[in-house]
DNA sequence: ACGTTTATTTACTGAACAGTCCGAAACCTA
DNA sequence: TAGGTTTCGGACTGTTCAGTAAATAAACGT
């Protein structure tokens, strides 16, 4: 019996999201952030407990999301398996979307993983955020492996490469490609080193 | 006939980039850069325009130094230009050095290439440091375009692949790797990416 | 309809911020 | 050694910051 909370806990956390993205974590205000979601600062502080908690949340939910979007992408059977792979890098060098509708950010620099942004400006001087980019990246990484093996499977990829290597080396470009997008090179660009990268995938010795 | 300057300024613009290195931008006050220099916040003033003004020459200082070393690791003769491209993709990783004798931060994260973490941070609403950011960028691209194109006329690369495709991804590898390691992975996770994306590098189809 | 409980808003506080200013110090020339 | 010039560093200013607390509004059970 009593009052029921008047905002969507999500799209609040998301717009947050959405400002940290844009102005760092440093760069934004508790103003601003009470600017972008529309509440005041007493239900910031009431709903989230300040700036700091809003952006574990923020990452949580970035994370529940996360999580999904690549394994949906890279899960199923292993015929197609490689193109699956190809298809998802492509895609990926090109930004995580803010959510599941919602397309990446149209500067490339604003649509950078989360995770990755957060774990590079401040994951030196507090070890949860770099733990939870890290989980971000450890889940899509094993999605990633997951779908190498499949392709292995179906002979398309060289059977000896270790697939936990591979995934490793491909998200690793995935997320060079967010710094690079942030010296402002082109889309076209990106799509040109994902190419490559696939290109280089070790196939099978004779097929 | 004045009073000369009393600090070095190389050595200020050093302490300085260590300092927004392990705080970032917006984290870092004047204070901050104050205390790091031991320079006075007048003079800061008088000799750097303020805190942006010690960036952008930071940056700049940053950008000459970073074009000497890849470049002398990378330049030589065609014999011997896959090891030395080994050599460099495996220091590379290991994060950029402060300065030519001063080996790179113990924490990996603070080692992380300075131009990208402030593009990263405050790029994509700071022209200049983007520009000066995709400079560092591009500097050693070139010098690893060149290196690569020395192999394939030494026979190590494919001569068929395109030079600048590989600079491209190489580099993006190397990027990626200043954000896996600001994840907390090892050094040795860090060898064991450069050594995956080496052996992808393109053979010559018949030896 | 009423009182309780919670959400929300607004005003407030002390600290930290970027940037300015000025007295003091250091140096060169004469 | 005196004068002129520049650097130096602490003190100062107005602003913005994160976080709190009190006041208001809204919804629910009874």
């Amino acid at each position: 019996m009593a009052r029921p909370r008047n905002f969507d806990r999500d799209h609040v956390l998301h717009a947050a999201e959405r400002q940290f993205r844009t102005s760092g974590y440093n760069g934004t205000s508790v103003d601003d952030i009470s600017a972008a979601t529309g509440l005041g600062r007493g239900s910031l502080y009431g709903a989230f407990d300040g700036k700091h908690g809003v952006l574990l949340e923020a990452m949580t939910g970035y994370f529940a999301r996360l999580a999904q979007g690549p394994r949906k992408m890279l899960a199923g059977p292993d015929e197609g398996a490689l193109e699956r792979l190809h298809a998802y890098l492509l895609r990926a060098v090109h930004g995580v979307p803010l959510a599941a509708d919602v397309p990446p950010a149209s500067d490339r620099a604003g649509a950078a993983c989360f995770a990755a942004k957060m774990a590079l400006e401040i994951g030196a001087s507090d070890a949860e955020v770099k733990r939870l980019a890290n989980d971000c990246f450890s889940v899509v990484r094993a999605a990633v492996a997951e779908c190498v093996q499949a392709a292995q499977r179906n002979g398309d990829i060289d059977p000896d490469a270790d697939p936990d290597d591979l995934a490793y080396l491909l998200l690793t470009i995935i997320r060079g490609t967010d710094v690079v997008g942030a010296y402002g090179h082109s889309p076209d660009r990106l799509t040109s080193i994902a190419e490559s990268a696939f290109a280089l995938l070790p196939r099978p010795r004779h097929r």
